[in-house]
DNA sequence: TTATAAACAGACAAGTCTGTCTGTAATATT
DNA sequence: AATATTACAGACAGACTTGTCTGTTTATAA
């Protein structure tokens, strides 16, 4: 069996991302990670700190996924449009629950800017990878604010079309 | 003085906006609405009622601003572009705060439907305010993609940044 | 003026939350 | 084999949550 630490984050990981950051609490997480409240807190000082490691977790694990599946393209247009697969993909295996990150967006208070930074790291990154992937720099972001919006409107509707709509509006565009 | 009902609404309005809707609490809504909690469960028979009565009372007011806005302009195009200056002007009346919707919308679980239905309708009518205004389906919903992100990312990075690059992208896009 | 309705204050129940603490059992290392 | 570390169980504090209830006061209407 894994290590209580990795016990507890892949648990919040479903947690979170099923429930919502402050609608699960640390004693559901525990129990059902099988970890002793004080082995707990001597992983993590805080819930806050336990939410950092986790977006950290949740970085590493969603970046990779999306460049194996863009990786299996050859041409740049073919990898943006797999990149929007993508999203379709995580929405089937995750049940249309959007991106972790904008969701704890909306929940953090103005006084956790050290989340606040970990998110926008994350989508720094993912901007970064448009802007390296197709050049110019107004077309990157342009594509970045589709690909924001088609997760987003499909966590909304529970419903692939306006990825579909992005796919189709990119190959007119590119 | 107002109405209780109106108090609680417009607290609630401004605490939901500001703290979240799980971080906000009946008795902070009631406390700086001067209402008693009995007369507060006489107005709402619960919390969910209330998020519902305030998402309405949201689009009301959110939509008939975004619409006078816009008259301002004379064409299709520059009332686009005005659609994307509203966002702008909302930063900074509301510090970045992003979309009430989308927010609550992070925050409720599965078994939240009534509310889902309601944020569904907002989003709805903002997509038939494009569709009206540009005529074209696909183009519609390529304006409305951009008009969601924008409100996003600014509420991410606190900057207007992307609603700016929007702005330009609908300039060369139509 | 009397009767009816609405809003008031606030205690209370029953449950949740995070985080601390005590003490025991299992595992690693020397 | 003895020591040091790690994880265990779970009680506890203190503060929060939503919603109910009792009783009082104010405002409206007959």
């Amino acid at each position: 069996m894994s290590s209580p630490r990795e016990r507890i984050i892949n648990t919040a990981s479903i947690l979170f991302h099923q429930q919502g950051y402050n609608s699960t609490g640390i004693n559901q997480i525990i129990s059902e990670a099988n970890v002793a409240k004080a082995s707990f807190y001597q992983h993590f000082k805080s819930k806050e700190a336990l939410c950092i490691a986790f977006l950290n977790a949740r970085h590493e694990y969603w970046f990779s996924e999306l460049l194996s599946f863009v990786a299996k393209a050859e041409h740049s247009k073919a990898k943006l449009l797999n990149a929007f697969d993508f999203i379709i993909q995580m929405n089937q295996k995750e049940n249309f629950r959007g991106c972790s990150f904008l969701n704890i967006l909306s929940e953090i208070s103005k006084e956790q800017d050290d989340i606040l930074s970990v998110i926008q790291a994350h989508k720094n990154d993912l901007r970064s990878f448009f802007e390296k992937e197709i050049g110019d720099e107004l077309l990157s972001a342009h594509i970045y604010l589709l690909f924001e919006s088609a997760i987003i409107e499909s966590q909304l509707f529970k419903s692939n079309e306006l990825v579909e709509k992005s796919k189709k509006i990119i190959d007119s565009l590119i």
